[in-house]
RNA sequence: GCCGGAGUGGCGAAAUUGGUAUACGCACCAGACUCAAAAUCUGGCGAGGUCAAACUCAUGUCGGUUCGAGUCCGACCUCCGGCACCA
């Protein structure tokens, strides 16, 4: 140890330790409590990001402090290695993607190591290697069997730039997730999985974790998965054997339905019209909403204009008997529901909307229920029902000109009303979700391969599980062209029918990578394991993930799939939870000011306000720059960058290095015990003043730092240590002088700042903690220090006295005082007697320990 | 439009959940050391007011509840996110 402060030798002396004592590796089978760390797994783009660092800081400041605790920690990472970036290097640059990847991978793994997070290494692992992808096939094959993974033509998302196709999920908002493209729509024959039959779980299980994820995630989940209760109701066409299905949430509002309308794609539409003289007409309008659709993708600037055309077909109102035109329109979606729905303008924005333009009629058939008389308000614009009212009425209220249901609440109608269409069997009562099956199929090179066979006389087949992986061809063409680079690798595609043995041909499509990602924290609890995805009771051992941590940005793509993924494992008997995660932390973006604007962004290399952690490290050290990240926001704000605010982190571990220095012959000569193992021991000497506050705020930030972990505050936890430092300035012995009492004093205080700064600067941590006489390092000799309440406790009181509610003084207390005593000193104090003077006491109010008010009059 | 979240010094932010507002850090100012600068150390630092104090005003705005409000309630303003014809 050098007396001066080098971060450089520091980090490579114990980044070199740690990784020949396998320091953090994780064992199978310990007695001990586990506790399972895990940070969202990168994409090896071949470079940290400041984004990165501060993820992956909070994950280790996490796993330390556990370790710290006594916990078998399992603290692992590993690469999220297939994806699109790969092969745009392949087309751009002609490199292999395999060996793009590998290399990226060896750069970000120094990367970390220079960071020096505690992974445990021999855990690795990456998606694009044959023994993971392996296992992607594997289960897409489980669910093929079960009829989860299903092929169907249909119109998908297409990113025009990418080439490829993106799930619902990946083009939320119309745009490509990845590069911002306008998404199209296209027609494809695709696979996907049954993500909707577990829509129901997806939104139930959520009260498993609601109190353990963020609001906003759950809230995103929730929308996303769009559950809403209604009913299916059959309308019988006029003059045909065929019933239209709509849904609707609104039953109670039928009577007022004026119309049906279908979507433009609705496969009835062809049936109704065949012999009708409208139907080129119509089917002319359809074929234009489809182009239209299609071009546009799913980006709607401001609200469309909603257009319709009458079919001349009528359909029958079983709950009024009445007859109603069928109109096909653009504003009522295929996806959702049945692509049929009852207009009702009196109380739907959107059919009022349509109904005027259209001019069909608008019956009101609920009025609003005033709750403190429990009477219908009449609303003068509808006395005359013909009569057109400025906006549709939404409300729930009271039913009229409803028939027999005329006068009951919309809440009991609409119980009611979808039992009585059960009854009668036009109807039933439903659930429908918003969430669509999620769409893996890519056109893609660097995924792993659809482990499915054609043969022209079987059929499809799938791969038998022997002949896993199915191995990704070692070259292909990049042409960038919409075709899988796979259909043109003859040996890829030529094999044999795993059935009859004749010629076939294999699936060139491969899976969205959030396949990979889906089960990934389940391989490493078993990661070398050649005839499993996982041994289900080593998986046992370690998950759930205690805790989880990474961005938001995932919250309806990686943080829904996994969900869904393990409801899976848990239906094949792989797990036997529902839920993967106990508790999720979202970090906030890291920001910088994009040079020349006002704005700040994620930092990205594209807008050039990246800051390279390397350089970070070289000049101010991995511990400065990890602290500082932690301290500078609460961790799930936005972090705006500052290169001003690191070096006071470098000031402080300094300030901390140089104490550390001063003391240790004076500490290491008085070897005595580690805080942890003796909190309250005797310190066997006087102990001055200043030695009893020293360790007073030692114990006090010890409870402090100790509760804010257990919430992830650490920004407050560093700033807590900092105090507890400058409380060294006031204290000022000298190490040649000082007595036993006060050795005690610092050593306690010295060793408990370094035990709690490990989680955040652990190299400068483990120097510090071998000054201070402990071999072997922190993790072999340390345990988390105990807060000793009775030390903590402050010997006296400052207690605020207000008169009317205004600070006025103050007066020294014990703790002990009784509530008379505080109350006499406060109407004693000088200053408050002179402020009562000529005034009535009204009362006194005193909460003990804390403060007194005088109220006076 | 709908649904979330947030507004506290020059800046990042604290505040044991209704009890001393601005902890900790950055920036800034002054002093010590130095021939000098940097580094380091010491002190100061919400606004007004005063030689100094007293005192007054301050947590987006306006009102309310309370002995007491950054915190609770009501209305509004602003910013940031998400969703967007979901029947």
């Amino acid at each position: 140890m050098d007396e001066k402060y080098f971060p450089e030798s520091i980090e490579q002396k114990w980044q070199q330790h740690w990784e020949q004592t396998k320091a953090f590796q994780a064992t199978d089978d310990d007695p001990r409590p586990k506790f399972y760390c895990l940070e969202m797994l990168p994409y090896p783009s071949g470079f940290l990001h400041m984004g990165h660092v501060r993820n992956y800081s909070i994950g280790d400041a996490l796993a330390w402090y556990k370790r710290l605790q006594g916990f078998n920690v399992l603290h692992p990472i590993g690469w999220d290695s297939f994806g699109q970036p790969a092969e745009q290097a392949a087309i751009k640059r002609g490199v292999n993607p395999r060996d793009w990847t590998e290399e990226n991978i060896a750069l970000m793994r120094g990367q970390f190591k220079r960071l020096g997070i505690s992974y445990d290494w021999s855990r690795e692992i990456a998606a694009h290697r044959p023994d993971y992808y392996k296992w992607d096939q594997w289960f897409f094959l489980k669910m093929y069997e079960r009829g989860l993974a299903y092929k169907k033509k249909s119109p998908v998302n297409w990113c025009p730039k990418e080439s490829t196709v993106l799930s619902n999920e990946q083009s939320s908002g119309g745009v490509c997730w990845r590069c911002g493209a306008e998404v199209e729509k296209r027609d494809l024959e695709q696979w996907f999985l049954r993500i909707t039959e577990y829509a129901g779980q997806l939104v139930d299980h959520i009260k498993q974790i609601e109190s353990s994820w963020p609001e906003k995630v759950l809230k995103r989940q929730r929308d996303w998965v769009g559950r809403s209760e209604g009913a299916y109701i059959d309308f019988p066409v006029k003059n045909s054997d065929k019933k239209i299905r709509v849904f609707t949430t609104r039953i109670d509002t039928i009577f007022g339905a004026t119309a049906i309308v279908l979507s433009a794609e609705h496969p009835l539409i062809d049936e109704l019209l065949e012999a009708s003289p409208l139907k080129d007409e119509v089917m002319a309008f359809a074929r234009k909403v489809k182009s239209e659709k299609a071009t546009r993708g799913r980006i709607v600037e401001e609200e469309e204009q909603k257009e319709g055309i009458n079919t001349g077909v009528l359909a029958l109102n079983s709950f009024s008997g009445e007859s109603i035109p069928v109109w096909v329109a653009n504003y009522v979606l295929l996806e959702y529901g049945t692509g049929a729905v009852m207009s009702v303008p009196a109380h739907d924005e959107r059919d009022f909307e349509f109904a005027q333009k259209y001019s069909l009629p608008i019956r009101r058939v609920i009025e609003r229920i005033s709750h403190e008389q429990e009477s219908i308000v009449h609303d003068p614009l509808s006395a005359d029902q013909s009569i057109a009212m400025p906006h549709a009425f939404t409300d729930y209220g009271i039913l009229v000109n409803s028939g027999d249901w005329s006068g009951k609440l919309s809440q009991d109608a609409i119980v009611e009303m979808a039992k009585y269409a059960a009854e009668h069997g036009f109807g039933e009562a439903a659930v429908t979700y918003r969430i669509r099956d999620w769409g893996v199929s890519r056109q893609r090179f660097w995924g792993a391969p659809v482990p499915i066979i054609y043969c022209e006389k079987c059929g499809m087949e799938a791969v038998p599980e022997k002949d896993l992986p199915v191995q990704l061809p070692d070259h292909a063409e990049f042409t960038g062209s919409g075709e899988s680079p796979l259909a043109g690798v003859a040996d890829f595609v030529n094999t044999t029918c795993p059935k009859c043995g004749g010629e076939a041909k294999r699936d060139t499509d491969t899976m969205d990578t959030f396949v990979d990602s889906s089960w990934y924290f389940f391989r490493y609890c078993d990661p070398k394991n050649d005839s499993a995805a996982f041994d289900p009771a080593v998986a046992k051992q370690w998950t759930p993930v205690d805790q989880y941590i990474g961005g938001d940005s995932h919250a309806v793509m990686h943080l829904i799939y996994t969900r869904f993924w393990t409801k899976f494992m848990r239906d094949i008997g792989l797990v036997s939870f529902d839920e993967p995660v106990k508790k999720l932390l979202t970090q906030g973006m890291v920001t910088n000011r994009v040079e020349g604007t006002d704005e700040w962004k994620a930092m990205s290399k594209s807008l050039g306000n990246g800051v390279d952690p390397d350089e970070m490290i070289a000049a101010f050290g991995a511990d400065a720059a990890r602290l500082f990240i932690l301290f500078a926001a609460p961790v799930e704000n936005e972090l705006r960058w500052s290169e001003t605010g690191i070096e006071g982190a470098v000031r402080f571990l300094r300030r901390v290095y140089t104490m550390v220095w001063r003391w240790h012959e004076r500490l290491s000569n008085n070897a005595g015990v580690s805080p942890g193992q003796n909190s309250t021991g005797e310190s066997n000497g006087e102990s001055s003043a200043g030695a009893r506050a020293l360790r007073r705020k030692t114990h006090q930030t010890i409870a402090k730092v100790t509760s804010d972990f257990e919430e992830l505050h650490l920004n407050t936890i560093v700033a807590a240590l900092m105090e507890l430092f400058n409380e060294f300035g006031d204290f000022n012995a000298d190490p040649g002088t000082a007595s036993a009492g006060d050795v005690f004093a610092v050593r306690e205080a010295l060793e408990s700042l370094v035990l709690m700064l490990a989680p955040f600067s652990p190299h400068i941590a483990e120097e510090m903690w071998e000054k201070l006489g402990h071999k072997g390092g922190l993790l072999q000799s340390a345990r988390w220090p105990q807060a000793d309440p009775e030390l903590a406790r402050c010997e006296e009181l400052e207690i605020p006295i207000q008169v009317n509610g205004k600070l006025r003084s103050r007066v020294l207390a014990a703790p002990e005082v009784t509530e008379a005593e505080l109350r006499t000193a406060a109407l004693n104090d000088e200053k408050i007697r002179s402020l009562i003077e000529g005034h009535e006491v009204v009362k006194v109010i005193v909460v003990p320990q804390r403060l007194v008010n005088v109220v006076l009059r």
